[in-house]
DNA sequence: CTGAAAGCGCTAACAA
DNA sequence: TTGTTAGCGCTTTCAG
């Protein structure tokens, strides 16, 4: 393995000390531009790469941010990765991620959070999910400055979410205007986006028309895996008919409209379904699916930059970030 | 910001030497048991995490992988990062992610790699991709220990891989055993798989039974946009007819299916359909699509225990390590 | 079995 | 404008 050159051989090969080199690499101005440039061209010859994980050392800072999720939630997450890589690789950031659900594992979320504090990141990115509160109270114990995707707001912590319990209140208000009061509501098993403030807004939607919103009969919680879900609701139109079926996540609604249409229910005319995350899952299935789009790539970006700020002491005008969303109506609706 | 509790801090409250502390956290065995216990509680106590940076600098080992792709590849990519994820985590390795092909940006693929320089990973994960080659060159020429995923295997370079190949031929060599030769290939923008193995394989079919694949008729190069691939299918199918459509990644192949039924073409009657990869798209399109399953969660793991071994120089058999692959029977066969 | 001390490569006062 | 020097927190000989 070919030793690695360092700021020493730079220094001495420049005929400078080290510390006029750091100060090059580092941008300082108070270089003279003869030096600077004698040092810079001493650099691109040797081929010299400082070493992060020094300067790491040295400063206490890794300019490394982890971001945490169960991998469940990936379907949801991938879109936002190109966000975050975009916006970490422009501010010179670094990414690590950590998944949390190991089929089998013990403890996993503990575990993970012990990984992400060893390795010293700058700061963390959580994603909404069943456990993010044993995430946020590791967080909170060790001050590690974090930012939440999809809500779940602490009073402490910041995050970016997209207001769930409007779009699914204007939803089914909606509905409920046109006397269809017939919603079923889909859970998935792992969402990003809160699905306790969105059942919040239906039932919120229903007391506004003096009716009542029955969570145990018009709520389904739908599996992880997409063929599950398909047999779940294969068996489940055989009895039950609905005006809207509204899915937390576009996968669980395309399971229900196969599964309708596999039981001779025709959509939208007897039954219409609306999903969430306009995901590439919406414009394949047919009939194509009305889907409320969400902003992900944006949140991910969006993400990292708030983070940063708050690395950086920046002072933060908003903790909480509400992005705006948009209902994309396509055939299974009418 | 709470200070944190060092190596220093244990080796006083336990009234011993950092080199024993540091003797125990690292599980060395010529620790007396009663040391060690007295050690151990009061890391407990002072809830001390070691810091892995000064570790890192110490060792000059950050036990951390880079993976490195593009985000148009994430499709693909998602679904290994669950065997990337679980198997880094039980071998108690960091995984940081670089993604490299921004929208307008300059020359990326150096940039990213030379940020992965940088931060001295240990090791490299890679994918195969329209630009592995430059990837390639970077780490050949700093040497870092790497290995790829999806092929490309190069000489000295460790891959994990399908038969893209035989994949290919099987396929088609069985459609042209039943005289049906007039078959499409659908080259995905971008693809984790070999598609130049897999057009050998096709070409080879064809010699096999004395006929010629025409290259700039029987292949259709896609977008990396569902819409934008159903859009040139649906005008693509006003004119031309396959007996088989046979698409290196499932989203394209759900946009032939889509195009051609909405151009009155019935599947699998009038013309069939294989994907590959066997996603979720696979099963939610209608008629759901056959497809070659890979099995991309195992591809993930292996990588990273490959590149493990590698990294602790056990004698690695095989660096060329290639996975089964199965065809998935569905509805858009006959 | 344990401790002292010399680094790992870099940054950041403090002097000059 | 530049150099000297003391760390950052840990590992690893080398003595004892």
């Amino acid at each position: 393995m070919k030793k690695n050159v360092t700021i020493y051989d730079v220094a001495r090969e420049a005929g400078v000390s080290l510390a006029t080199v750091s100060r090059v690499i580092n941008g300082s101005s108070v270089v003279k531009a003869k030096t600077r440039d004698r040092v810079l061209e001493t650099i691109q010859r040797l081929d010299f790469k400082p070493n992060q994980i020094a300067r790491g050392l040295a400063t206490s800072k890794t300019t490394t941010i982890a971001i945490v999720f169960p991998q469940s939630l990936f379907a949801h997450v991938k879109d936002m990765i190109g966000g975050i890589g975009d916006t970490s690789r422009r501010l010179d950031y670094n990414v690590s991620i950590y998944t949390t659900d190991e089929i089998g594992d013990g403890n996993p979320i503990e575990t993970v959070m012990e990984r992400v504090i060893k390795s010293r990141a700058d700061g963390v990115i959580l994603f909404n999910n069943d456990e993010i509160d044993k995430e946020i109270e590791m967080i909170e114990k060790y001050k590690i400055p974090a930012v939440i995707i999809g809500g779940k707001a602490s009073q402490h912590i910041a995050s970016i979410m997209v207001d769930s319990k409007a779009i699914a209140f204007d939803i089914v208000n909606k509905y409920l205007d046109r006397g269809q009061d017939n919603i079923a509501f889909v859970i998935p098993k792992q969402n990003l986006i809160e699905t306790d403030s969105m059942i919040e807004g239906i039932v919120e939607a229903y007391q506004n028309h003096g009716k009542t919103f029955d969570m145990t009969q018009q709520v389904i919680h739908a599996s992880t895996h997409y063929e599950k879900s398909y047999q779940q609701f294969l068996d489940y139109f055989k009895e039950h008919r609905h005006d809207l079926v509204f899915a937390g996540y576009d996968k669980e609604a395309v399971a229900a409209i196969n599964a309708a249409i596999d039981n001779g229910i025709r959509i939208p005319e007897d039954m219409e379904v609306i999903g969430m995350m306009d995901t590439n899952y919406a414009l394949m299935c047919r009939p194509a699916l009305t889907s409320v789009h969400v902003p992900v790539y944006d949140m991910g970006a969006l993400a990292v930059r708030l983070l940063t700020k708050i690395l950086n002491e920046e002072n933060v005008e908003e903790s909480k970030i509400v992005l705006h969303h948009l209902l994309m109506p396509r055939e299974t609706t009418l």
